[in-house]
DNA sequence: AAGAAACATTTTATGTTTAAAATATTCGAT
DNA sequence: ATCGAATATTTTAAACATAAAATGTTTCTT
């Protein structure tokens, strides 16, 4: 297809071997993957709903714990930073779909929650949300999905154990 | 309670629940573990070679093309919209590592070429890139890697004839 | 009880990303 | 030849993302 693509790894083949430009191409291959799965889902939640990704996501994991998160708590399970997410709550917020309340006991923390509102609202998209990925996943068989979600373990498991 | 589920440490996988369809977990797991991988390369260039990883990338992909690419060919093999290509190539131009040169019969498109110093700068970078992608994904077998590609292939070919 | 350290969050500065509008050029059909 | 559509790129505005600094609170140590 591309054969300036096998000359550049002749080049460095004195260094790496061969199984490392299979790395390569698997790591391009998982994340094209993804890239197309987090677009489709982006242009969908936008399209039908007006709501970006990482809003429906600080949502979903209100959903899941009704007793509420702290900003802190939300960071952590969304995998990004403090500063991100007190912006995208700002925005929720803003919209009526949370809502921020001081903790009993320790002002330096907030428990958020979905409103009234943001619970109507989430279990309406999520109903949506679930079809999006089983259209773009929903192919495989049972087979193909204990094993790939098996190799994914190990990949993460891999990679976490990687120090900075 | 499924115990396993417990274990997991704090990621985008906390939001599944039990009830939870199959496809949902495995977008979950691939989300994680693409994000896990790409922010480590992150760190790595950033620390390592001050760069980011977008200007990385669109640097890898004249790498591959000496004779160089339009900003609509970076665009389309890059994913990303041509306003995007447009910033991350008005930095590299300003760094000195790429070139923007009219093509003659053309006078809408440039052709984007790495200069010297580009090249220079990419082969090294390339090399720790390759090593940092090893650490990630060096420890699967010969058959995992094939069976993952395969698999991955198939999402891939699934996802893009869904149409927006 | 006082000071230091750790914690929870927000703010700031910088950069990435998209969609959409703007600019300019080329091509095609009359 | 010319008008209109298609193309290639840049600019703009809004949202997202990070790191680092700032703010205020709690906890620990002495």
């Amino acid at each position: 297809m591309d054969p300036s693509i096998a000359q550049l790894s002749l080049d460095h083949e004195s260094r790496i071997g061969h199984d490392d430009h299979q790395a390569i191409r698997l790591w391009l291959r998982l994340l094209t993957c993804t890239n197309l799965i987090e677009r489709h889902l982006r242009n969908r939640l936008r399209g039908e709903f007006d709501i970006t990704l990482p809003r429906f996501d600080l949502m979903a994991q209100l959903a899941r714990e009704p007793q509420g998160l702290t900003m802190g708590d939300l960071s952590q399970r969304m995998m990004v930073s403090g500063g991100n997410v007190s912006g995208i709550a700002t925005q929720l917020e803003k919209e009526g779909l949370i809502s921020r309340e001081p903790v009993s006991g320790n002002r330096r923390a907030f428990c958020v929650t979905l409103t009234t509102a943001g619970n109507k609202r989430f279990a309406e998209m999520a109903i949506a949300h679930e079809g999006w990925i089983v259209d773009c996943l929903g192919e495989l068989s049972d087979a193909d999905y204990e094993h790939l979600m098996a190799l994914l373990k190990d990949i993460k498991s891999g990679v976490s154990s990687i120090k900075d």
